[in-house]
DNA sequence: TAAAATTTTTAGATTTATCTAAATTTATAA
DNA sequence: TTATAAATTTAGATAAATCTAAAAATTTTA
């Protein structure tokens, strides 16, 4: 089995792999752990002679698939623990990731089942992410601006490419927090600014505020 | 925070000075730990630093109170995992210790009260041993042969005192493994034998046999 | 393309939890 | 009450994951 840094280490990696193609590099490694560029090539070399990865000395690294299915089994274990602790421990949203960041590494496979199925097989976490089902498929999530959202369709917000202080406080008047589900019902042709329903209360927000807020477009329910 | 190792030493510890009073043991708790001697003393001088035992050399140990309460907190998480792997993910009580065993060490005040109240605040695991309540009170269990039940109280079978293979293939024929529930519906005046209820179905045991099952009385449901 | 800046790796330590083998202390028994 | 046995501790190593500082490789810039 895996120790519970090495699991750590496949996830950063892959959830790095998918931000852009390529190979990963150390230093990005290092800030994801929270660790020194030292520490991450010591690691690197023991997860490439355990096959996990290939990695190149000073060229980066890639997953090799025995790595990868390692990795999107974290990652599965992680969001099933997230549904778990929203849906069943009433827990909100955002309470719910450091948790599931040491439940994601009890080591089960007969639990990781039940659970799922206690679940009822859910499709997405509470952030709008995919669980991979027990294959390690999963339906890609699809994060787009506000602005280019198609209407009809309903998404969850997952986050903000404006980080300013300004911008957060206005977002969080208007009630636009991370984890709200919304869904588009039309643009106005004068200033290009964007109608959408928030539950069901009507919205108005600029095509400015509209274009710094990252939504997960939700492809099934 | 203290790590899995410690908190896994902790609990043996308890248990130990549970079993019989006074002091424990450097072999005792090598032997629970599956470990040698003299990694039992490199731990001792650590939980001693943290006060959590008091420790004499070549005298042995008793836990601090702060070593006991940090016991029993990892005790209640390990008995409301189990009840939580038994009622609501459907796995058998003999299936669920490993598994819970992980699952006590995580981190999460707050999960623990979640979990107690989405389980209903469970008395019991689903060996019969008792759950501490948040200040770490609980009733303790009354272990006793199956000859000295009263009648009419309900106990579950937590164990045996004679482990002879003959025995237990008798045990298993009958059906009286650990984790059944039974109770007591009559003494055979002629021999002694016992008769009892497992489930719904009737039973006469030998008062040999009565005499080597371990009970554990359930004082409340 | 050569110098400067950045990234990555190596070298050498540290901390935690182990181990084996040897020394020490305590308990038992002749 | 000494000798023997058992339990416990110390000494010295090892493996995992980390660190700092220095060296090496790569990339960027002028
Ligand atoms: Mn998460
Ligand atoms: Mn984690
Ligand atoms: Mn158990
Ligand atoms: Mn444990």
């Amino acid at each position: 089995m895996h120790s519970f840094t090495e699991e750590n280490y496949l996830k950063i990696i892959y959830h790095l792999s998918q931000a852009d193609t390529g190979t990963v590099q150390t230093n990005a490694i290092a800030n994801g752990m929270n660790t020194k560029a030292a520490s991450v090539t010591d690691m690197l070399k023991k997860l490439a002679d355990k096959q996990l990865i290939d990695y190149i000395k000073y060229q980066g690294v890639t997953l090799t698939e025995k790595g990868k299915a390692t990795a999107i089994k974290v990652i599965r274990k992680h969001r099933l623990w997230e549904v778990f602790l929203v849906d069943k421990l009433k827990f909100r949203w955002d309470e719910v990731h450091d948790i599931a960041e040491e439940l994601e590494h009890i080591n089960s496979p007969i639990l990781v089942e039940r659970l799922d199925d206690f679940l009822g097989f859910p499709k997405r976490d509470p952030h709008g992410d995919p669980i991979p089902d027990r294959d390690g498929n999963f339906e890609p999530s699809v994060n787009i601006h506000l602005h280019e959202m198609p209407q009809g369709k309903t998404g969850i917000i997952i986050g903000v490419s404006d980080h300013s202080s300004p911008f957060l406080i206005h977002l969080q008047k208007l009630g636009l927090t991370i984890g709200v589900e919304i869904e588009i019902t039309g643009i106005t042709d004068y200033d290009g600014s964007v109608e959408l329903l928030m539950n069901t209360k009507q919205l108005n927000v600029s095509k400015k505020v509209a274009q710094h807020i990252l939504v997960n477009l939700q492809e099934t329910i």
